[in-house]
DNA sequence: CCTGTAAGGTAACACTGTTACGTTAACACT
DNA sequence: AGTGTTAACGTAACAGTGTTACCTTACAGG
């Protein structure tokens, strides 16, 4: 009975339709400019398809924003060959910073805007820790092994606390980039001395003054 | 004629009372969560009253903010007295913190959404500079009395870009509470000292090593 | 008393996300 | 071969949104 894996297949077709034009849609236009109708005539199909997909619009952008991430996990442990920890966490600060800066959108949908507490049941669904879940996890291993190697400060012993700390760094650059470039009232430098500025910068405040 | 200013006076106060109630509404529900009609109903008044007090709902919630925020510049310049410029950065980094945290869907609306470019026009009816503005201007000079004591590393000259920096590293940390403390998958560590690591740390990644 | 003006209300437009409910087509089973 | 079931999809509607023509009303100035 090859037929329930065509429909699946089928069924799984016309997903990916959706997804594609949700995606196009949100990047050009971000949440607020898409509405279900206009994603609906864009694959012309009617607006309660979308539904038997996706539990409603939220749910549709967060798979998206999902399936996106998982390449930046992804790209980050192409990172795992550099050899020095702090290097790497160099290196991940600017992989991180350029993902956001290419998809701001889905960025914005991540981590700038609350969600209503996300129910376990599709944590669960999404396959043993999400994206956002595995690239914390990414950096915060990687302030460990640094930590191994008392690269850090000695009064500094708290991976959790690190990782947190250079994560906001980066995300407060990138963050201001894509909610605040436009302003004009502040005389913005550009994106990347500001983002090794920040990287560098921090380093230096966290690491050993003498290696 | 003082005809003109009772009527003056007493557009002001329906302007007020617009004012309170959409405070009230918009820091308890959030900028999405409070729609025309029920700021109305809240001051029983018809929606379109409002309209002639306010271009659209972004602007009454922006002149809302603006009154706000002013208040951020003012509680910063009563750190004028503090006498060490660094010790003033580091103080003007808590009060920051301290300001978005108390009033998150303020914050949230200012420095965590984009805006589609202030037009010009209103830009000078809010007078000579408005408290975001202000506050940078704060910040950066406060900068600029540090570069001027050689308080920061050689290589660190510009003060637009160190008060970019700054900045971007306090709002990454207040910005990912907002938006992301309730997410469960990061053991967030406490507030207070993911900002204390962070203006710490910051600072003493850009300052001379050897004051 | 009449007129102009400005504040405020009514009703509507064009949307939005979402959901009962109906249709249709393909499959499994008797 | 005919029947029943199921799942995908569409229609039409609900309750709400921001916003705007248009109308009413009250009041100051001539």
């Amino acid at each position: 009975m090859g037929v329930q894996e065509r429909r699946e297949r089928e069924r799984l077709e016309t997903r990916d339709k959706i997804l594609d034009a949700a995606r196009e849609l949100f990047i050009n236009e971000g949440y607020e400019g898409v509405s279900m109708r206009k994603v609906a005539r864009k694959i012309e199909y009617s607006p309660t398809a979308i539904y038997g997909h996706f539990a409603d619009k939220e749910d549709l952008f967060l798979q998206l924003c999902h399936s996106d991430f998982q390449r930046l996990a992804q790209s980050f442990t192409r990172l795992a060959q550099v050899r020095d920890p702090v290097e790497r966490l160099r290196k991940i600060g600017q992989a991180y910073a350029e993902f956001a800066l290419s998809n701001p959108n889905h960025y914005r949908m991540m981590f700038m805007t609350a969600h209503p507490q996300i129910p376990d049941a599709t944590e669960k669904k999404m396959g043993k820790g999400n994206p956002e879940e595995d690239a914390y996890a990414f950096l915060r291993q990687i302030v460990a092994e640094a930590l191994e190697v008392d690269a850090f400060r000695e009064d500094l012993t708290d991976a959790d606390l690190i990782a947190q700390t250079l994560w906001a760094g980066t995300h407060g650059v990138v963050a201001l980039q894509i909610a605040k470039s436009r302003d004009h009232w502040v005389p913005w430098r550009s994106i990347k001395k500001r983002v090794d500025l920040m990287v560098d910068g921090l380093l230096r405040g966290l690491l050993r003054k003498a290696g």
